[in-house]
DNA sequence: GTTGAAACGTATCTACC
DNA sequence: GGTAGATACGTTTCAAC
């Protein structure tokens, strides 16, 4: 899918589906000043361009008992693609594993890891690390989370 | 909001509305081998209990020209708790920081960025800093994003 | 772009088993 | 948990401007 220009209206009109799907197409038509027709063309459009992927209900982590978040930096000693790939996917199988990032710099890769907790944490990493090879692992744990969106920056 | 025990029926939900917000009450019934109504009150019981928090629009990055993941780590030379809420807010402040965490180890702080290009960060970068004294940051931009999911590890 | 309206499906809520 | 049903609402489409 190309990259396609987005008028200010397209714009205002993400800034708001990003922070609630739920609004009717009437709602949203109001607060650009449009009426509901083209106002629904546009969302149309915007979802067959897939610039609106999909829409999801988000879910507070600590109502349902995960509440340890642990970011897991990686490096590796074996840099061959095969390898590489392997534990790509062997990692992403998880679904513990919620983000995960092959990084330039000091470190390989960044996992976003989310689980119940400190004993769970530790089954995951046993899990994690027994198939494979690698050189150095860093898991901190957050104390905090101070933001998380899932609404992303649109000038 | 305390903490409720879900039953297997409730997770199904949770995991199928995780995906796919826009599945319509008798489709997600239908899956769940129940009739609308009581599939219908589970769901707004979920949203009462604020397990359900949101709905949002996902929106591919790429197709909007967000090209680029900055996973930044700081440490922090201050650490009395002032200082530390104003770098919080400020930090947080930005709409290019979609996750911001405040970890326990060798960083103090892991902020997510995604911003356009390498030039854009650069504004970024020195319009985080300007304000702040901060002792070390690390930047490493995500060569590749091999997993991204919203979908909380429900078990 | 606009309005207005029709057709349709779904959500919502009630009452009752 | 279940059914049935009434209402209201949202979406979707169309015609005409």
């Amino acid at each position: 899918m190309k990259n396609t220009s987005l008028d200010k209206t397209d714009k205002a009109i993400l800034k708001m589906l990003q922070q609630d799907c739920t609004l009717s197409v009437s709602e949203i038509a109001e607060r650009v000043a449009l009426t509901t027709t083209p106002c629904w063309k546009r969302i149309q459009r915007l979802e067959q361009q897939n610039i609106i992927s999909k829409r999801v209900a988000l879910l507070k982590p600590q109502n349902i008992g995960l509440d340890l978040v642990v970011v897991v930096m990686i490096k590796t000693s074996n840099h061959e693609s095969t390898w590489l790939e392997k534990f790509a996917e062997h990692a992403a199988s998880f679904d513990e594993v919620v983000e995960f990032y092959r990084l330039s710099g000091i470190y390989d890769y960044m996992l976003k890891v989310i689980v119940p907790d400190m004993s769970s944490f530790d089954v995951f990493y046993k899990k994690l690390v027994a198939k494979v090879n690698i050189a150095e692992v860093t898991s901190s744990f957050a104390m905090e989370q101070i933001k998380y969106t899932t609404a992303l920056p649109i000038k």
